[in-house]
DNA sequence: CGCGTTTGACCTGCGC
DNA sequence: GCGCAGGTCAAACGCG
C-alpha cells in the first residue's frame, strides 16, 4: 500500500522540529546536511506544502507539482552527477567528512523522488476520493430518502385509518385510486386532475396525506418532460418527444421525471449586495435580459463559460420590493472541474437537485416525510427560515433567503444560524454527526411540506444575526459559503468516513468564514 | 480580432 | 386560437 511520507497531523515547521518523531526516517538525515541548508530549507517548504495540501485541496496542485518537481529534480540530479563524477577522488583523498555529505545527497535526492512520487499519488488519490465522495453523497441523499419513505409507510397506515374514520367515502376510492395512478404512465393524467390536485393542497403541516401524495405525483409529471439530454438549446422541443415515446413505460416515466428534477433543480440565493452579481468563482457569459412582470428590475441570464457545453445557468435579478436584495438561481450542475471559490455553490446545487430528486421519485407510497414526524416538525420552523422550497416556480426551486434581519437574535454569541437553529430546538448538546442529520431532514422535511402543498414558506425571523447582513455586505460570497455550509452539514451525516474534512464542514463559522 | 454584452426576434408553454 | 410571459438565440455593438 502507498506510504505517506509526511505527518497527516503536520501543521507546520514548527511541529516538525518539536516532534521529529513523526519522520524519523527522513528528517534526520536531512538536518544533518548543513552544506544544503538552503536546499534543506527547500525541502522542508516543500514537505510543509505538501502537509498543508492534505487538509486543503488544491485546484492548482498540478502547478504545485511541477514546481516541486522542477526544483526537486534539478537539485537532485546536480547531486547525482556530483557525486557520480567525484566519489572516487573524494575516497582516494580519504576526506570521510565528504564521503558523508555525499551519502546525504544521495539519500535527499532519494527523498525528494520519493516526496515526489509520493506527491503525486497523493494527488492522484484525492481526485479518486473527491470524485467518489460526490458520487457518494448524492446516493446517500437518495437511500435516505428511500429509507425515510419506508419507514413513514408505516405512519401512513396509520393516518389512512384515521382519515376513513373522517372521509370514508373518499379514501375509499382516492387510496387505491391513487397506487394504481401512481404505477401508471404520468401522461395519463388529464389536466384536470392536475388543477383539482393543486387547488386541493392544503398549506398546513398535517395536510392530508393522499393529497399530498397525489401533488407529488402532479411534480413528477410536470417536471418530468423536462428534458436537457440534448442540451440548452430547446429542451422544450424535446419534452413533447419525450412524452409520447415514453408513454406506456412507467418505469421510464419515473427515469426520466428523476432526470428532469435533477437537471431543472434550482438553487436560488437571495443575499443582499449592492453588486451587480454575486461572484461566486465561476465565469459567467451572460446571454439573455427580460424584464420579468412585476419587477422593475431586468433578469439577465448567464450561462457558465469555464467549460465549452457545461448546462449550468444562472439568473440573477433584483427584488422588486427590496432592491438591495440580489437574487441569483442556479439551475444545473458543473460537467467540469471547478476551482475551489466555486465548488461551494456548485456543491449546493448538486445537494439541491440531488435532494428534489429525492422527493420527485420517491416509489408510490408514501414518498413523504411524515407529519406526525415530531422530530422534523421541530427543525422545521427554524429551518424554513434559511431554506425554503417552493413550488409556485416552473421548477421545484430551493431558496436560500440570507437577507433577513435579526429581529429577535436570541444573543450575542448566536451568530450563527445553524447554531441557533440548534439551539432553539433543543438540540445544543448534540454532537457534530446529529446536527447534520437533523438539518437534513428539516430541510428535506421542509421541502416536502412546502413542495406539495404549492405554498412558499416565506423567510421569517432569521436568527442569522445582524453578522450575516454584514458578512453578506462586505462579501457576497458569503451567500456562496452559507449554501455551501448547508449542503456541507447535509452531507456530513453521510461522510463519516471523512473525519477530517467533515469536522470543518459541520462547523458552519469556520466553513463559512474562512472560505471566502 | 476575439470575447463579452446588448437587444430585438423567436420559440414554447400556459391560461383564457 | 389568441395573447402573455418566460426563456433563448443570434446579430450588432463595444471594449481591450
Amino acid at each position: 500500500m502507498f506510504r505517506f511520507p509526511v505527518s497527516l497531523g503536520g501543521q507546520g515547521d514548527n511541529l516538525k522540529q518539536t516532534q521529529p518523531s513523526d519522520e524519523q526516517h527522513h528528517r534526520p538525515i536531512m538536518d544533518e546536511v548543513d552544506f544544503f541548508r538552503s536546499e534543506k530549507r527547500d525541502d522542508q517548504n516543500v514537505i510543509t506544502e505538501e502537509t498543508h495540501r492534505l487538509h486543503v485541496k488544491r485546484e492548482n496542485s498540478r502547478v504545485d507539482d511541477d514546481n516541486d518537481r522542477s526544483m526537486g529534480i534539478n537539485t537532485g540530479l546536480n547531486l547525482l552527477t556530483a557525486n557520480t563524477g567525484s566519489d572516487e577522488s573524494l575516497v582516494d583523498d580519504g576526506l570521510s567528512v565528504d564521503m558523508e555529505e555525499k551519502r546525504t545527497k544521495i539519500e535527499n535526492t532519494q527523498l525528494r523522488e520519493e516526496l515526489k512520487k509520493s506527491n503525486e499519488e497523493n494527488q492522484r488519490l484525492k481526485e479518486m476520493l473527491s470524485q467518489t465522495t460526490n458520487n457518494f453523497n448524492s446516493l446517500q441523499m437518495q437511500l435516505v430518502a428511500v429509507m425515510r419513505q419506508e419507514e413513514d409507510h408505516h405512519h401512513l397506515a396509520t393516518i389512512e385509518s384515521k382519515d376513513k374514520d373522517t372521509n370514508r367515502h373518499e379514501a375509499s376510492e382516492m387510496v387505491p385510486r391513487q397506487f394504481i395512478d401512481l404505477g401508471l404512465p404520468s401522461a395519463e393524467v388529464s389536466s384536470d386532475e392536475r388543477i383539482t390536485v393543486r387547488s386541493r393542497s392544503p398549506p398546513s403541516l398535517l395536510e392530508d396525506s393522499s393529497s399530498r401524495q397525489r401533488a407529488k405525483r402532479v411534480l413528477e409529471i410536470e417536471e418530468s418532460p423536462e428534458n436537457e439530454s440534448n442540451g440548452w438549446g430547446n429542451p422544450s422541443k424535446v419534452s413533447k418527444h419525450n412524452a409520447s415515446s415514453s408513454n406506456g413505460n412507467g418505469n421510464a416515466i419515473d427515469q426520466s421525471a428523476a432526470d428532469a428534477t435533477m437537471r431543472k433543480a434550482r438553487v436560488s440565493v437571495r443575499a443582499r449586495s449592492e453588486a451587480p452579481m454575486l461572484s461566486d468563482g465561476c465565469q459567467w457569459r451572460k446571454y439573455g435580459q427580460k424584464m420579468a412582470k412585476g419587477n422593475p428590475c431586468p433578469r439577465a441570464y448567464y450561462r457558465c463559460t469555464m467549460a465549452v457545453g457545461c448546462p449550468v445557468r444562472k439568473q440573477v435579478q433584483r427584488c422588486a420590493e427590496d432592491r438591495s436584495i440580489l437574487i441569483t438561481t442556479y439551475e444545473g450542475n458543473h460537467n467540469h472541474p471547478l476551482p475551489p471559490a466555486a465548488m461551494y455553490m456548485a456543491s449546493t446545487t448538486t445537494a439541491a437537485a440531488s435532494m428534489l430528486l429525492s422527493g420527485s421519485t420517491m416509489s408510490n407510497q408514501d414518498g413523504l416525510m411524515n407529519p406526525t414526524n415530531l422530530f422534523a416538525r421541530t427543525m422545521l420552523p427554524c429551518s424554513s427560515s434559511m431554506a425554503t422550497i417552493s413550488a409556485s416556480a416552473p421548477f421545484p426551486t430551493i431558496t436560500l433567503d440570507l437577507t433577513e434581519s435579526a429581529s429577535n437574535v436570541n444573543g450575542p454569541t448566536n451568530n450563527n444560524p445553524l447554531m441557533q437553529f440548534s439551539q432553539r430546538s433543543g438540540f445544543a448538546e448534540l454532537n457534530q454527526s446529529g446536527l447534520p442529520q437533523m438539518m437534513g431532514q428539516a430541510l428535506y422535511y421542509n421541502q416536502q411540506q412546502s413542495k406539495f402543498s404549492g405554498l412558499h414558506i416565506p423567510s421569517q425571523s432569521l436568527n442569522a444575526g445582524e453578522s450575516v447582513n454584514a458578512a453578506m455586505a462586505a462579501n457576497p460570497n458569503f451567500a456562496a459559503a452559507l449554501a455551501a455550509a448547508i449542503t456541507s452539514i447535509i452531507n456530513g451525516s453521510s461522510n463519516h468516513q471523512n473525519g477530517s474534512s467533515n469536522s470543518s464542514n459541520n462547523n458552519v463559522t469556520t466553513s463559512s468564514g474562512d472560505r471566502q
